[in-house]
DNA sequence: CCGGTGTATCGACATCTGTCAATATCGATT
DNA sequence: AATCGATATTGACAGATGTCGATACACCGG
């Protein structure tokens, strides 16, 4: 059993285009970028976030992307492990939220 | 064989938070960013980013990552395709150029 | 306490990805 | 032209990843 959410770091680095990456800070930046390089998760996110209060239920984001509850559930794992959602179960339903500032992060360092 | 080059397009979408993204966009915004989800190629494109002219040589790049060449001119391609990088043979030697603008395309979409 | 519903985990599978050694290609130099 | 040095391509392989069905795990309403 893993920790009890382990969630990575606030991400590290300055601008990429600043100076040379050490690999220690790559493999983190590149841990985040990750989470984001998947089409689905992607919209997972956009539709988060276009949603009333920036979060939305687990049962309102199956149906939109098309695929199975179990697939939908493993990219909001991915995307909360990363920092970029945050989950908390109201009832029988589980909310997920965009982490204010996640997305962002990741834009300063990419950008020139 | 493809095409010369087959380059992808400069990125697309509104801005991530703004409203939800299409099964295309996503698809194509996922092909961009899957090029930048690497501690490798995050690194190639930084010491790229960091050189004189933001440009720099494969024989200049091969030592820094620790890999070997063959593996470098494959994330280089990689970079190269998704519109990172600019290719320019200048005699034996291949340089490798940040595309200017390339990575704030991104960053842009997923600034909140 | 029991059935039902929403969500997460597990196991399996096909596919994609990063890596290297071997080899091909291309340009320069003799 | 013969060779050498720099880069790209190919083939192979281990490991990661996205997907699903089946199942387990809450939580709620009777």
């Amino acid at each position: 059993m893993p920790a009890a959410l382990d969630v990575i770091q606030p991400v590290c680095c300055a601008p990429l285009v600043r100076e040379p990456l050490g690999a220690e800070d790559a493999e983190e930046l590149a841990r985040a970028i990750k989470a984001l390089a998947d089409p689905t998760r992607l919209r997972l996110l956009s539709i988060v976030a276009a949603s009333e209060g920036r979060e939305a239920c687990v049962c309102d984001l199956t149906e939109p992307v098309g695929l199975a509850q179990p697939t939908v559930s493993h990219h909001l794992k991915i995307l909360a492990e990363a920092g970029f959602l945050s989950r908390s179960k109201r009832g029988t339903w589980a909310y997920y939220a965009l982490v204010p500032g996640s997305l962002d992060r990741i834009a300063e360092v990419l950008k020139g």
